[in-house]
Parts: C-alpha cells; sequence; structure tokens
RNA sequence: GCGGAUAUGGCGUAAUGGUAGCCGCGCCAGACUUAGGAUCUGGUUCCUCACGGAGUGGGAGUUCGAGUCUCCCUAUCCGCACCA
C-alpha cells in the first residue's frame, strides 16, 4: 500500500502525546485564544459520527490559531453526572462512578485516533470532587448574595441583614419572590427561623415551595426546558404540576441582562432570538383594578388585610400587567388565574361551589391536558366585581385556566375587542366586547358591531377610538398617555415583564452534587467552604427511599457534625451538634454551567480559578456544540458567569463570545425488501412490482455500501437471513435508504473507529467537514468518502515517484505552479475564518488535481501546501512535512500568507480553464470600456495562439478583469 | 398563532450583484490491466439527432446586469406557544 494511515496516524499521536505538543501555558508573550467545544455526556452508546463534527472543525480552528501564533487553550473534559448511569446502576446495582468511568474510556479512546489538539492535562469531570467542589463552591455563593436591582448587581447578603436591621424593607430595591413589607423592629423581632424564612425571599439560591416540574416515573422534578409538551426530555414521561419544597436559582433577576448581553456577543441570529423568546421580555403597565365598593360586604374577614398588601390604593385591588394599556377603556371584564389567592375571599356564597369546583379541576389537571386543550375555554364567574379606574364601570370577575399562575400577577384585565383569547372566553360566556382601536387606514367613523366580529382586532398598527382622552390618537401614543395618567392617579405605572422563571435547582436522584447545605432545628445551612467538597455518599440503593424520600436518604453516613466539621453516621442525628444533610442533588446543568472557567486553572485546589489565570484567558472566544442547548445550558453558563462576575472574578460578563452551532447528524438508513409471499425472498429496489409485493426492513449500513447489499454478510448478520434468496438488479441488490434519526434500533449508527480504520482520521476528518456547511443538519452518508480518500492518495502521490519512493525536487516553481498554490492558501485562509470549512476541502482538491495535472513535485510549492493542511489532515500533513526534512511539527508551523501578487497573471499567459471556453485573466487598467478591452484581448498574440486562426463564436467582457472567448 | 431559517443538476453542494452548477458522489465512454471495488483521460443541468432553446420553489420589483437585494405567495425544517 502506498499511503499507510495505519502506520502513519499512531506515529504522530504518539509524537504529539510525548512532546505535549498541544499543552497551553498560562504564561505567555502570545495572544491567547481560547477555543471550546461542548463537553459529552459519556452515554454507553459511544460516540457516533455526530459527535465528532463539532470537535471537528474546533479542532480545525484551533489548530490554525496555533499556527498563526496564538496560544491556544482547546481542554476537553466530560459531562459526567446524568441520568442513563443512575438509571443503571438502579437496574444492576452497578455504581454510577463505574458505568461513567467505563464509558469515559471508551470516548477517550475513540476521540484519541482521530487527533485533536486537546490539552488533555486539563482534562475535567463534573463528577469528580476537586472539581464538584467548585460547583459546590459556586452555590454557596450564590446562597449568600441577594440581587440589587438599583445597581444591578449580586451583593453579599449580609449586607440586606444589615439593612434590615436598620431600617427593615424600607427603599430596598431587589430581587424577590413576593413583595415584603416589615419595619425594622419587626426584623429585630423575628426568630432566627423566621429570618431564614424571610432571607430565602432574596437571595439568589433559596429554598422555596413552588410549583414544580414532578416527574413520577423518574421520580424528580425537572426544570421547565427539560420538559417539551408535557413530557420529560429524557424518557419521554408523563409531568405533573406539583407544589413541592426545592431549590431554585433567581436567574429571573439576571433576566434584563441577559436581553442586553445578546448585543454584545458574535453568535448567530436565531440562537440569540431563541434565547430572547425564551426570556421573552415585554413591557407594559401594571394596573391597579380595586375591588367595587358595594362588594365589600361579601368579602370574608381576614381577606382584607392580605389586600391591603396591594399598595398603594388603600382599598383591596388586583393588579394586573398588560401590554396594551391603551385599551383599557375596552375592558369589560377581569380574569383570575385559578391560582389566585384572592379567589375565596372574593367569590360571593351563591358562586362559591361552583368556583371551587372548577379550582379544583384546574389544579388537578396535567400539563399535558392543560396543553392539549389549548383552544378549550373554560371558566367560571366569581359573582364579584372590579372598578375600572378610568371609567369607574364594574366589571366582573371570572377564574380561567387561560391566565397562567407563573406570568405577571395572575390576573388580567379582559379586552376582547382586542386580544384573541379575551375574544375566545368572551364568545363563549356571551360576555359584552367593545371596540376601542380601529386598524390603521380604515374609517374610525365606520364601526361594525363587534357582535358581528369572527376575531379580534389584535394589531397594534391602528388609532384609538371610544377611549375619552386618547380617542384620535395612534395605539403607540395612547400607551404613552393612559401609562402617564396611570401614574399620574397613582394607580399604576410602565413595567417589564419577562417569560423566564426561576431555575429548579433540586433532583431528587443520586448521581448529582450534594448541596453543600444542612438543616439545623430546620434552617438551611451552609457547610464551611473550607470543608468541601461534600463528597456523594454510598448508598445501598439507587431508588428513592421506602418513604419517598430521594435515594440520598438511603445513605448511612449522611449527616453533618456540626462540631467536628464533618459527615458522621445519620443514626447520630440528635438536632443538636448533628444535622441532616440536604437528600436532593444538584441538577444536571450545575455541573456544565461554569466548567469553561475550571479549564484554565483545573488543579488549583485553594480557588475555583486563579486571578490572574483568568485575566489571561478572559472568556471562551470560540465555543462550539449544538443549537439544542439554547434554552437550557446556554441561559444556566450565562447566568453563572454574570454572577461571578458581579463577585470580582470573572473579568468578563458573556462566557462565549463567538458561538457555532454544528448542525445535527441524522441517520441515513437501509432497507431490503422482503416478499410478502415468501419470508426468504428478497427483492431488489429497482425491480418493478417490487412496492406492491414487498415490505421494508431495516438493515445494517455496515453490511451496505453505496446501497449495494453484501449477500454474504447478510447472511450471516442474523439467523433467520441464513437463507434468504435474492431477485437481483444487474447482478447486484440494491438497498433503499431514508432519512432518519441515528440509532441504534434503525442501525443506522455510524461509528467513527469504523472508519478510521478503513480509511484513516485525515479521511474522516476531511469527508465530515466536506459533507455540507457546519452548521447545517444533514444526513450521514458514507457514499462519497471515497472521493476523499482518493484525495489523500493523490496527495501522496504528488510527494512520490510510481515507485512510492519520496521525490521531491528542490528546482524552483513556475508561475503557474505558485499561483495554484497561493490561490489555495487565499481561499483556505478565508473559507477557515468563515468556518466554511466544506469549500476549503474543495480548495485543497482542486490544488492538489491542478498540481497532478502540472505534474507539479516542487519543494516550493508542497512544503506551504503541508502547512496549510496540517489544521484539517494533520497526520499525513505531518508525515510529509517530515519527509520533506522539517524538524518539528507541522502543526505549530507558520501558516503562510497568501502573496497576492502570484495570482495576477501576466495578461493572456495562459487560458486559465478550457470548458468550451477560453478564459483569459487580464489587468486592465480602471475605466476601460467593454469594446476596448475586447479589442486588446483579441489582438493579442496569446490569443491568436490559442485561437489558431478560427472565428470564436462568441466573446464576452465580465468585469473584474475577465474576457472569456467561447469556441 | 408568534418568531427564525431554508429552497440551485440524479445526490451532497459552490458561486465579494458580474460566464449558474466549482469540488465530490453517482453515472456514461475510453486507456492501462490476467483482474479490479486500483489508477488515469474525457463527458455528464434539462429539452433537442442537431441548430437552438429553457433554467436557481412561484409571482412582481430595483439594476446595464439578480441564485444573490426588496415585496408578496408556496413548501419544508427549527424554536416558542393561552406569556395578557
Amino acid at each position: 500500500m502506498d499511503y499507510n494511515f495505519n502506520e502513519i496516524e499512531p506515529k504522530w499521536q504518539q509524537y504529539w502525546r510525548e512532546n505535549k505538543t498541544y499543552s497551553a501555558s498560562n504564561e505567555s508573550d502570545k495572544p491567547h485564544f481560547y477555543v471550546l467545544d461542548m463537553f459529552p455526556y459519556p452515554s454507553g452508546a459511544g460516540l457516533h459520527v455526530g459527535h465528532p463534527l463539532g470537535y471537528i472543525a474546533s479542532d480545525i480552528f484551533a489548530r490554525y490559531k496555533r499556527q498563526q501564533g496564538f496560544n491556544v487553550l482547546h481542554p476537553m473534559g466530560y459531562d459526567a453526572y446524568g441520568l442513563p448511569a443512575e438509571q443503571y446502576a438502579i437496574q444492576t446495582g452497578q455504581h454510577p462512578a463505574i458505568t461513567t468511568e467505563k464509558n469515559i474510556a471508551r470516548y477517550r479512546e475513540q476521540l484519541d485516533k482521530i487527533g485533536f489538539c486537546f490539552d488533555w492535562d486539563r482534562e475535567v469531570r463534573t463528577c469528580d470532587p476537586q472539581y464538584y467542589k467548585w460547583t459546590q463552591w459556586t452555590f454557596i455563593q450564590l446562597f449568600n448574595s441577594y440581587y440589587c436591582t438599583r445597581c444591578q448587581k449580586a451583593k453579599p447578603i449580609s449586607n440586606l441583614v444589615d439593612h434590615f436591621a436598620k431600617n427593615g424593607s424600607e427603599g430596598i430595591q431587589v430581587a424577590c419572590s413576593e413583595e415584603l413589607i416589615f419595619s425594622a423592629e419587626e426584623w429585630n423581632a423575628m426568630s432566627e427561623e423566621e429570618k431564614s424564612k424571610t432571607l430565602m425571599n432574596y437571595r439568589l439560591a433559596y429554598l422555596a415551595d413552588i410549583p414544580v416540574n414532578w416527574c413520577p416515573q423518574l421520580g424528580t422534578v425537572l426544570a421547565n426546558d427539560e420538559v417539551v409538551n408535557g413530557l420529560s426530555v429524557r424518557g419521554g414521561y408523563p409531568v405533573e404540576r406539583k407544589l413541592m419544597r426545592q431549590w431554585s436559582l433567581r436567574i429571573t433577576a439576571y433576566a434584563q441582562r441577559l436581553v442586553d448581553g445578546l448585543e454584545q456577543v458574535d453568535w448567530t441570529d436565531s440562537l440569540k432570538e431563541i434565547q430572547r423568546n425564551w426570556i421573552g421580555r415585554s413591557e407594559g403597565a401594571a394596573v391597579w383594578f380595586p375591588l367595587a365598593v358595594d362588594q365589600k360586604q361579601n368579602i370574608l374577614p381576614g381577606a382584607m388585610a392580605q389586600m391591603g398588601q396591594c399598595e398603594p390604593v388603600a382599598e383591596p385591588s388586583f393588579e394586573i400587567f398588560t401590554t396594551r394599556p391603551d385599551t383599557i377603556f375596552g375592558v369589560t371584564f377581569m380574569v383570575l388565574c385559578p391560582e389566585h389567592e384572592m379567589i375565596a375571599s372574593i367569590t360571593t356564597p351563591e358562586h362559591k361551589e361552583e368556583v371551587e369546583a372548577y379550582v379544583t379541576w384546574a389544579k388537578n389537571r396535567s400539563e399535558r391536558e392543560r396543553q392539549a386543550e389549548v383552544k378549550k375555554v373554560s371558566g367560571v364567574f366569581t359573582g364579584a366585581y372590579a372598578v375600572n379606574p378610568l371609567t369607574n364601570e364594574q366589571i366582573p370577575i371570572w377564574v380561567s385556566e387561560y391566565v397562567l399562575a407563573g406570568y405577571g400577577t395572575g390576573a388580567i384585565m379582559a379586552v376582547p375587542a382586542h386580544d384573541s383569547r379575551d375574544f375566545a372566553f368572551a364568545k363563549h360566556f356571551n360576555l359584552p366586547i367593545r371596540q376601542v382601536v380601529v386598524p390603521a387606514g380604515s374609517n374610525p367613523d365606520e364601526l361594525t358591531d363587534p357582535a358581528t366580529w369572527t376575531e379580534s382586532i389584535d394589531s397594534k398598527a391602528g388609532i384609538c377610538v371610544n377611549s375619552g382622552f386618547i380617542t384620535g390618537m395612534k395605539v403607540k401614543d395612547g400607551i404613552k398617555a393612559i401609562i402617564g395618567k396611570l401614574d399620574e392617579m397613582g394607580i399604576g405605572h410602565k413595567t417589564v415583564n419577562f417569560r423566564l422563571r426561576d431555575a429548579i435547582f433540586s433532583r431528587q436522584r443520586y448521581w448529582g452534587e450534594p448541596f453543600p447545605i444542612y438543616y439545623k432545628n430546620g434552617i438551611a445551612t451552609t457547610l464551611p467552604e473550607e470543608c468541601l467538597p461534600l463528597m456523594l455518599p454510598e448508598v445501598k440503593e439507587y431508588k428513592p427511599t421506602a418513604t419517598g424520600e430521594p435515594p440520598l436518604g438511603n445513605a448511612e453516613k449522611w449527616a453533618w457534625d456540626e462540631a467536628n466539621r464533618c459527615v458522621v453516621e445519620t443514626s447520630k442525628i440528635d438536632n443538636k451538634t448533628i444535622f441532616p444533610l440536604e437528600l436532593s442533588t444538584m441538577p444536571g446543568f450545575a455541573g456544565s454551567s461554569g466548567y469553561y472557567f475550571r479549564y484554565m486553572d483545573p488543579r488549583n485546589d485553594k480557588e475555583y480559578f486563579a486571578p490572574d489565570v483568568v485575566n489571561y484567558w478572559q472568556n471562551v472566544d470560540l465555543y462550539v456544540g449544538g443549537a439544542e442547548h439554547g434554552t437550557g445550558h446556554l441561559m444556566y453558563a450565562r447566568f453563572w458567569c454574570k454572577f461571578l462576575f458581579d463577585l470580582g472574578l470573572a473579568p468578563k460578563e458573556e462566557p462565549f463570545q463567538k458561538l457555532i452551532n454544528q448542525g445535527m447528524i441524522q441517520g441515513r438508513s437501509n432497507f431490503v425488501y422482503r416478499s410478502k409471499e415468501d419470508n426468504n425472498l428478497f427483492l431488489s429496489k429497482n425491480i418493478e412490482g417490487r412496492e406492491e409485493k414487498t415490505v421494508p426492513i431495516h438493515v445494517d449500513i455496515n453490511i451496505v455500501d453505496n446501497d449495494i447489499l453484501d449477500i454474504e454478510k447478510f447472511r450471516q448478520w442474523r439467523p433467520e437471513f441464513a437463507e434468504a434468496r435474492f431477485e437481483l438488479e444487474d447482478g447486484k441488490y440494491v438497498c433503499g435508504w431514508e432519512i432518519e434519526k441515528m440509532s441504534k434500533s434503525m442501525f443506522n449508527v455510524q461509528n467513527p473507529d469504523d472508519l478510521v480504520a478503513r480509511y484513516g482520521a485525515d479521511t474522516l476528518r476531511l469527508y465530515e467537514m466536506f459533507l455540507g456547511p457546519i452548521e447545517q443538519a444533514k444526513p450521514w452518508d458514507t457514499n462519497g468518502i471515497e472521493g476523499v480518500f482518493r484525495f489523500i492518495r493523490k496527495l501522496w502521490r504528488l510527494f512520490h515517484n510510481e515507485q512510492n519512493v519520496f521525490n521531491v525536487s528542490d528546482e524552483p516553481a513556475t508561475k503557474q505552479e505558485l499561483k495554484v498554490l497561493h490561490t489555495a492558501i487565499k481561499k483556505v485562509t478565508a473559507d477557515i475564518e468563515n468556518f466554511s470549512f466544506n469549500t476549503s476541502v474543495s480548495a485543497f482538491m482542486m490544488c492538489v488535481n491542478d498540481l497532478g495535472s502540472l505534474k507539479c513535485n516542487k519543494r516550493e510549492v508542497l512544503e506551504p501546501l503541508t502547512i496549510i493542511l496540517a489544521p484539517f489532515a494533520p497526520h499525513i500533513a505531518e508525515e510529509l512535512y517530515h519527509l520533506l526534512g522539517n524538524e518539528g511539527s507541522v502543526t505549530l508551523a507558520q501558516f503562510p500568507a497568501c502573496n497576492e501578487s502570484y495570482l495576477v497573471e501576466d495578461a493572456f499567459n495562459y487560458p486559465v480553464s478550457f470548458n468550451g471556453k477560453m478564459r483569459f485573466q487580464i489587468e486592465l487598467p480602471l475605466g476601460i470600456s467593454q469594446e476596448d478591452a475586447i479589442k486588446a484581448v483579441m489582438e493579442h498574440e496569446s490569443t491568436q495562439h490559442y485561437l489558431g486562426g478560427k472565428e470564436p463564436k462568441k466573446v464576452i467582457f465580465v468585469p473584474k478583469r475577465i474576457v472569456n472567448i467561447v469556441m
């Protein structure tokens, strides 16, 4: 064999390992560049060809930057906590750490074969105590912080405690779960337990009874991004709404900064938009609607005091949020969510039974039922009335599921004429509809009766009508005017609402980071920082306990001895000096939210990362990973980073400057067609009548090559096919194919190892890049890899004679050869900068084709070629570079710059391409006319030579110095 | 429903507003071969024997010139979804 990748690739991988070629230094005069991949969860199935796609792209970029003289940090690690290892543990009793270790070893083996330039000395694993120590540490910092909305920054909770002691809640501007009002005296009179409970209202990591996504099958709660259509992302089990005491992160405090930060980063618009949608910022007004005066006698005692909190209006009132304050004159009723705390107190006796029944029904509905019946209108009248503060009209108060408890205030003013949901509700219950806006362009004097409408007019483009002092204004101006008026009256103000919810941070699982929290007389207390890490304990069983507690409830040794500062047996809990530890663990996103910092200084035992190190690396320059993390990981990681920024630890507010989403690789399944009559007979795809006579069956893609079935392998594949007979076409069995998800059950998983074994890592790398634009989702199709393999061998032959003896000439290169080389340098450089790796591979192929037809074996051309190829196909580049007699690694050699002067030919030197046409590229003076240019070209002796006296069919002048002559 | 993206040969794709289809797969023909799933050469958008004509999802527009820019429509994919 001429080109022997089996020998070359392991050799250079070993060379890189032994020479620590890719180890990054934390002290360097070179400019820094940080290239990061989203670290993988090591699943039992191993890597498939989709995983390396992003890794290859980032590897190319990292190598390129290194060749440009940057000190490149390009680390890799494992997101090692996760559900599959735990479920495997429940079934088999094998410790998840063992499963994880085994899977990691397998991943590493697969990754190593592809020749990545990772600095493995910096590897991190989220399940490693030396790593999760800092996850726990960050949790403690979150616990000990609150968010000041005045300075838009996290601050120590002790500041708030001091303030409470002096001034009570007076004058604070903070992010909180609910507005609490208390005086300094009241604060100072509180018990420790009450103080603790009050502070939970402000902490950035807090414990609260909140409605959570509870998944009974998984036995755990899930974050919003872990639930899709009422089903868990992992496993697809139903999820229900349940009130539980849980840890949460107050990510909502950062909502505005999370929106603003998107302006500073270089991400795709679509991903930024996904994040904006998820945060869901909307501007509008908060308005207080008082309860009608003659209703007050109906109110239960005690409710008055509660409603008194709805300052600043003295009367009991409801706070609503609207984005359309201009439509306030069109309000005809009000709707509360079924969870609204004032329902019981305002409902009149005659409606009590009905309302209670409705509320109970609504609360017991699962998320999936709710979402499936979004269009179905339901609701109930409370018997109570509120007053529209601008018109003094009384409006009925209803309760309905379509108002959500978690958004705004859980109460809305309903404007059926201009909101489709209110419209549907009004239609269903026969409530009045009043038009207050006419669409732009229609006549305000000719109004139709809203009762005859089939839909509401939701558009903001319009003019206000029937709206008191704002009549005649544009909607936009109306909104401003109403907000001004509400402000003046003291019954409302401009406000901003976010769709984003706080992140639920507890999981009732074993395989995760333990919380550094114990419960001292019921008060959640953090472990001293110097006692971290709090190690995950051993348990007998990985299931929840018999009493329904999380798996850590099974641990024999899971209590905190405060005096001796150590973990002791659970049986010793006395609630004097020995206390129970938290039983939940942290969710998957905990460990992945700050791992990019830890890579900078992974073995630091004293700090998360040293200040001088983080000040050198700053943040991630390039982050490559899947778009499926758009609302989960990327949101949490940005929050985490902003928090560390507030603490003064992170130098930049945004963790990931540029982000590339590699597209998903889908599977390409192959089918054989089995006869309906004869189970042992298989018809080739294109046989007439095959469709009616057969049923398709998935067949392992590894026994199919270019859609041609290997019949012998098929017979051996499964016992039931041993006797298989075939109806062939042209002597071959042609399989059908379809694009499906890559999955074991469809036998369409393509494993990178198999391809490396057959074609080598360089071919795999080039081919994965050649498939198409990196960001695009595409099906895996091994047909075509041969083309790239051919290219590699052609390249090899440029350096070798027919006897496979190394043969390179020191003669100076011709202009034409240099042109070919520098065209490639120019194209490849520009393509790498644009992450357009598929076109750079094309450029290499064209370059080698051209050099092949020129029979060029000149060192002057070949040496730079190996250097620019090194990021893409490092092994063969390394080998050829050394055959040329060079020392050191080609992957560190200076990336050559394009010398443009080679690209401009002497006029008419030779035709650039023959394709039935001749193309001449010439230098023309600026502003030359078309006629003159054609004349000059036609008269040139070189043109005459090529024409050989014949008349061309057509002569076309194209600006950019090109004249085409069609023969 | 809202938002985002995409649409080019048999297939993957390529074209700073300037020859549409580079590069590769597949296919066709040829060369060298005992052989080829090796290698090399040529061809390959469609219609047409040819001359020639048509052509970047459909329709308008801007421009000397549009795959590319603008507007409308259609289809597909992705995200969010009773968020007031």
